[in-house]
DNA sequence: CCTACCGATCGGTAGG
DNA sequence: CCTACCGATCGGTAGG
């Protein structure tokens, strides 16, 4: 019982340092852009000067790479929980969708940059998480392609209602706000409806 | 029929300088991003070296934005030829539709930069573009809103139906391309087709 | 339309 | 964790 963890200070920071600079570093990402913002930005944000982030961090790319590869596998584990939690291939595309919903709204900053700074990835980072959201798509698709087979769904093209579906979610991230008229749920619900009812389903 | 126009030049650069000047600058800020493409880029692209564009245009960012500006016009007189052409509220829904999506598919690299590098704008310059964005906003929003009332549609919400429908249009230009498998028709008609449905008509 | 160049910015390192 | 600073980049101007 005698001083476990000394160097943990009370109060600020409640993580360690490297979540808060990310946290931070996103906060500009998504405001300002990858660009625009400098090492210096960041470091001011969580009281410290731009050097000293070298410290946590190896480099303003790796913190853009780390923010998106920990969206992209997030949002993946929710899609993989709404296909895992029912049988019925109705319900999986509707929950999946609900799922996309709810990650661009709730997180929406990291859904934001993690698409609009896309093209700020180096080549190899950016293959990386290309390939993410390729079988993140993938995942979406089949379950379409599975509704078609079974002849539940009366939409023409799975490929086609695969981008539309995820590309209404992202939208969200642009210009969905905490207080908004319509609280997560709801928006969850109503893109629910209207994406079943666009696959032609019941 | 003693020389007419002496300068004009036969072959390269078909209508005036300024004109190549922003189509070249466009397609590197669809590559590379604003902040990435230097004047040097545009130069080289047009034959020319970076400091000699100035005498051609006023500055970067007054390419972005005559780029952005003439974008957004364009894509709202699609719009209002859409709802012209017909009294019936349900066709002028399906062809603003249709109008959005060939937009976005044609001109994917003036609808990618416009949506992607709108933070990329000055203050005012950014204003008076999103300004331009809420009026075509508006101008679905309102089909929307007049097929509710009369009882044409079923979906909850014109608003949310609004920026779904205007957020996959969008989402089009970040991945579609020429020699795609779809042509740009068939597009148009089966996201036609898709938010028809998704709205609850017919 | 070009070369030369200014002024400013910025990511990252050195060295404590 | 900071100051000092390097090296490189870039938009725009001067001046022909």
């Amino acid at each position: 019982m005698d001083a476990p963890r000394p160097r943990q200070r009370a109060g600020r920071s409640r993580v360690n340092r490297g979540d808060d600079i990310r946290e931070a570093a996103l906060v500009l990402f998504a405001d300002k852009g990858y660009n625009a913002t400098t090492m210096e930005d960041i470091g001011t944000a969580v009281n410290l000067r731009g050097p000293s982030l070298y410290k946590h961090v190896s480099s303003k790319q790796d913190l853009l790479f780390a923010i998106m590869a920990k969206s992209v596998s997030d949002v993946q584990q929710d899609q993989a929980a709404a296909v895992a939690s029912t049988d019925d291939v109705l319900l999986q595309i509707r929950r999946a969708v609900e799922a996309h919903v709810r990650f661009h709204a709730r997180r929406r900053r990291e859904a934001f940059v993690g698409h609009r700074e896309l093209r700020s990835l180096d080549k190899g980072n950016y293959e990386r998480i290309i390939a993410q959201r390729r079988a993140y798509e993938l995942g979406l698709r089949t379950l379409i392609e599975r509704g078609l087979a079974e002849g539940l769904l009366r939409t023409r093209s799975a490929k086609l209602s695969t981008l539309a579906i995820l590309d209404m979610g992202i939208g969200i991230a642009g210009w969905f706000h905490e207080r908004h008229e319509f609280s997560v749920d709801e928006l969850a619900w109503e893109y629910g409806d209207m994406v079943m009812r666009q696959l032609g389903a019941g």
